[in-house]
DNA sequence: CCAAGAATGGGTATCACTACCCATAGAGCG
DNA sequence: CGCTCTATGGGTAGTGATACCCATTCTTGG
């Protein structure tokens, strides 16, 4: 008896696909009939590679790929294959990541830190369909205010700021005026309420704001 | 018949310690009779409970736990069961905290980002007294400059300024002039080679000279 | 005991960052 | 067409950071 549905598992950590392979083979976990692994990859782009081929009903994700992992993995796979379910699953505590997700229409969200029980359980419901995000998610994502709007000026400046370049060095990264950097940077602290650089950095790195890959 | 030895799987993630413990218990894979699991952990105290508890032949440690895991878990493994080896399995790509564990006397190293058939062809190898520690480990500790010293002062400042604290406010919160706390991170700013707070941030974030759990 | 280092604190001068003020040019929208 | 927002640039003043100089006290190791 054939499997109703097919998957690909996208994370970098081999013994994250074996355990996971494992248990949506397993008939009668999952679905009665278990859920075929029709491809497992270990990057952005592998993994986008092999939903334009297989068209798969359901990709694993995991966030924290080398080579573009995250949110834009997943706005790809919508615009390559919208049929196909999405299922964030990884370590990621950020809520400014999480909250993107959810902005971009994931319809599961599982922590790695948190029962896997749970994951199977939910599985069946999202493949029909269904939407479900695990209720650490949810915890990391209450209390934190909308996504701040950043100008795409602002987010290459705020890279440059958390790679530890000086204002000079942005200016000229940029090709602009240091005055324009440094506008650029008042913008960024007052849309983040805050008042230094370093607490720029300490409010990037505790809310992922960006992506430290 | 019964497994030769015993083992702690100690991670927080509940699908990479399925996948150890089936891959453990498995006859024939890593240990002819299998190895026998005898405690899962997923934080640093709950280890070092089943360590002093079990006294196993074998920890499988993940770095990254809530509540303290890391290079402290090791040393306080040593220091309750010396005779137990510890085998450090992660994520974690920071030749700080790699080159620590090297120092502290680690039996083993593996990446999760490598090949676990790496992992589970070397393990026979360690119960039996030997060291292996990952190619992709001893890449990431290639031309990293020998551990900076830091002394504890210089530690609490270094965590203060990461929280984004000010001189002012680290002052403060040690009990010391500001001109001292400026010293220290002064010190701190010549010992890692950086002309800049941010510089510093981006340094210490870069090569994980702090744990950011 | 002496030397070395950690930890404490001060003086001074320069430079970067921060917070305000101001302006112009272009894109997008009702 | 105005309105808003982004991006660009400048002025000015105040605060914090940085790089030097100096000192004393205490502990630790040879």
């Amino acid at each position: 008896m054939a499997a109703r549905y097919t998957a690909i598992l996208a994370d970098d950590h081999d013994i994250v696909r074996d355990g996971l392979r494992a248990a949506m083979e397993k008939p009668g976990l999952i679905e009665t009939d278990g859920i075929q692994v029709i491809a497992e990859t270990a990057d952005g782009f592998e993994t986008l590679a092999a939903v334009k081929l297989h068209k798969p009903d359901l990709v694993v994700l995991d966030l924290t790929m080398p080579l573009s992992g995250g949110a834009e993995v997943l706005t790809d796979i919508r615009r390559w294959c919208p049929e196909t379910k999405v299922v964030v699953y990884s370590s990621v505590d950020a809520p400014g990541i999480l909250s993107m997700l959810i902005e971009a229409g994931v319809e599961g969200m599982f922590h790695k830190g948190g029962s896997n029980a749970l994951l199977y359980e939910k599985l069946p419901l999202i493949l029909r369909g269904g939407r479900f995000i695990a209720p650490e998610c949810l915890k990391l994502l209450e209390g934190h205010e909308g996504t701040v709007e950043l100008t795409p000026r602002e987010q290459q400046t705020l890279h440059m700021i958390l790679a530890g370049r000086t204002t000079q060095d942005i200016a000229d990264g940029l090709g602009i005026s240091p005055r324009t950097a440094e506008k650029h940077r008042a913008s960024l602290m007052t849309k983040l309420e805050v008042r230094s650089v370093t607490e720029l950095m300490a409010r990037a790195l505790r809310d992922g704001l960006i992506n430290p890959t």
